[in-house]
DNA sequence: CGGCTTTGACCTGCGC
DNA sequence: GCGCAGGTCAAAGCCG
């Protein structure tokens, strides 16, 4: 399989700029980081940790996350766009149109026809597509906060071929992701209080991603992975249970309950297809954007046309 | 009984 | 303005 990355550089620093990273900080600051992040200079350790954070908290799916999880043999193109989130912002005023946390993905499915991608998805409407036998099924998260939603449907060339939709972020913790690299730390109240996943049914018409959420114990990869030193962290972790106790106590939950429990927000764009782990997951990837890619274009392409304002993000941490 | 899917109706955007 | 197509809503029914 080949893909064609068109994108960003997942170099944060070099994607946000400086200052749009320490707006940032000093927005997220009081809850998740350490008062001196915020200070006007940022050392290169301080700026190491930033990107590691930040690439953390914004779990959204990089050059190399789709690279090193899809196995793909990609090549990526300059694209100065992407450099700096401000020129996001103009670029409808260059003929892109509007920019949207859109992403499509071809997924070929496995023998069962099942692609757990790892959330947990309500269906909330289906609709006959003109020119398609197949009809397009829609998604939303079942996390009440979450407005991430995707759309299902049967490729026309291939019918094993699924070509699923994501728009929106996963506006919802996934605090195990802190745990996993942590086995020595004792769960929080607030981790405590979470159920016992329930599997959904899929359509048998249409297989979608229904599914149990990834246990906690079998997370493919640690977010935190590198970085060493860390009452900061410690700290952030504290606060962010504090802040879902607090939660559970006035909501009655805690980001996605159910399945996603506790942590960081995610992109969209699920876990497993951007970490895709198991040697028995048969199923393959193909990421691309079909308003991007040239029509001539016979391989598949990648583009990040989403824009995240992490100013909100970091609200909502 | 709660949570889910199904499905027809309704809404909205867009092209003519 | 009209019609079409895509997207969403919400009532009904199913299922564990």
């Amino acid at each position: 399989m080949t893909a064609e990355l068109e994108g960003r550089d997942s170099n944060w620093h070099q994607f946000f700029g400086e200052e749009y990273l320490k707006e940032l900080l000093e927005k997220s600051q009081p809850k998740f980081f350490p008062s001196h992040f915020a200070d006007s200079n940022i050392n290169s350790h301080q700026e190491s940790m930033v990107n590691k954070l930040i690439s953390t908290v914004y779990s959204g799916p990089t050059i190399g996350d789709i690279e090193s999880a899809l196995s793909l043999s990609g090549r990526i193109k300059e694209n100065e766009r992407w450099n700096n989130p401000r020129s996001i912002i103009s670029l409808p005023e260059k003929g892109l149109g509007k920019i949207e946390n859109k992403y499509t993905i071809k997924i070929k499915a496995s023998g069962n026809g099942l692609t757990d991608d790892g959330y947990k998805w309500r269906k909330y409407g289906q609709k006959a597509i003109k020119n398609s036998p197949n009809p397009r099924s829609y998604y939303r998260c079942t996390n009440p906060r979450c407005n991430a939603k995707k759309q299902v449907e049967r490729s026309t060339d291939d019918p094993d071929t699924l070509i699923v939709t994501y728009e929106g972020l996963h506006l919802h913790y996934t605090y195990s992701h802190f745990l996993l690299s942590r086995p020595n730390d004792s769960p929080t109240p607030a981790m405590n209080q979470s159920k016992k996943h329930k599997t959904n049914s899929s359509s048998p018409d249409l297989p979608t991603s229904e599914g149990p959420r990834q246990s906690p114990t079998t997370m493919p990869y640690d977010p935190f992975e590198g970085i060493t030193s860390n009452q900061e962290i410690d700290n952030g972790i504290q606060a962010q249970a504090q802040i879902e106790a607090q939660d559970q106590a006035q909501n009655g939950f805690v980001g996605d309950e159910e399945h996603n429990t506790h942590g960081l927000l995610e992109d969209v764009v699920p876990f497993l297809v951007r970490r895709p782990f198991s040697p028995t997951n048969s199923s393959s990837y193909e990421i691309y954007s079909p308003e991007i890619s040239s029509p001539s274009d016979s391989t598949l392409s990648w583009a990040p046309h989403y824009t995240t304002d992490l100013s909100v993000l970091s609200n909502l941490m």
